[in-house]
Parts: C-alpha cells; structure tokens; sequence
DNA sequence: CAGGGGGCTAAGG
DNA sequence: GCCTTAGCCCCCT
C-alpha cells in the first residue's frame, strides 16, 4: 500500500471517529471533510476492509440518500440499523434525515 | 493493460 | 419510488 492512501485512510477514519453519537453523515462528506472531495467511494472500501480492533463507529456512515448502503435483507444492515437506533438515531421508514445539507 | 465491481453521488426518465 | 447514465476513486482478476 502506498503512504499517500494509508494517509487518507487516516483521514477518513479520522473524520468517521470524530461523528458525534446520535449523528450520521454521508460518504462523500466524510471524503470532503478528509480534504478528498470525491473519494466518497474509497471512503466505503475503507469501512468495508476495516481491521476488526478499528472500533470505529462505521455504522454512522450512511449514504447521500439517508439511507443504509446494505440491502434491507442483509444481516449487516440489520445490525447497523440496531446500532443506530441503539445510539439514538432516528429512523424514518427505514431512512435517516441527515442533519440537512 | 483491460474488465468488472464496490457500504458513492447527482441528474434523468 | 425504482432503474439508468455518467462521473469519481480504488481493488482484485
């Protein structure tokens, strides 16, 4: 792996540790807080190959359209879903209203 | 080097 | 609301 990719890894786990609880954000708005505008599809390979010790709250990494990026029927879904809810987060009808944009 | 795919996004139909 | 196009980026075959 290269240092320049290792280093926006960094970032963007930088960005997701630092969403609030209760909050959930969008891909491409983490890339652009990580100073990567448009690297919102990176930002999901980071989550998805995250090492099992990131406790990294991955599960407030939603996408632009308020929803999981999971389908309905997939455990992953699920959980992220009961995470969510579990740190108070809002469903509505299976979407979440991102703190407007 | 080419091809296909993935926790994306925005715009159209 | 869903699917398609086009664009962005990275990863594995």
């Amino acid at each position: 792996m290269n240092a320049s990719q290792q280093a926006n890894k960094e970032a963007i786990i930088q960005q997701v540790a630092a969403v609030p609880v209760g909050e959930v954000t969008s891909y491409g708005a983490i890339a652009k807080a990580a100073g990567l505008p448009g690297y919102a599809r990176f930002v999901g390979h980071v989550l998805r190959n995250l090492p099992k010790d990131s406790k990294l709250p991955w599960h407030r990494v939603i996408n632009a359209q308020g929803k999981l990026s999971f389908p309905p029927e997939s455990d992953a879904y699920i959980e992220q879903k009961k995470r969510l809810v579990n740190e108070g987060v809002v469903f509505k009808n299976d979407k979440i209203k991102l703190s407007h944009r």
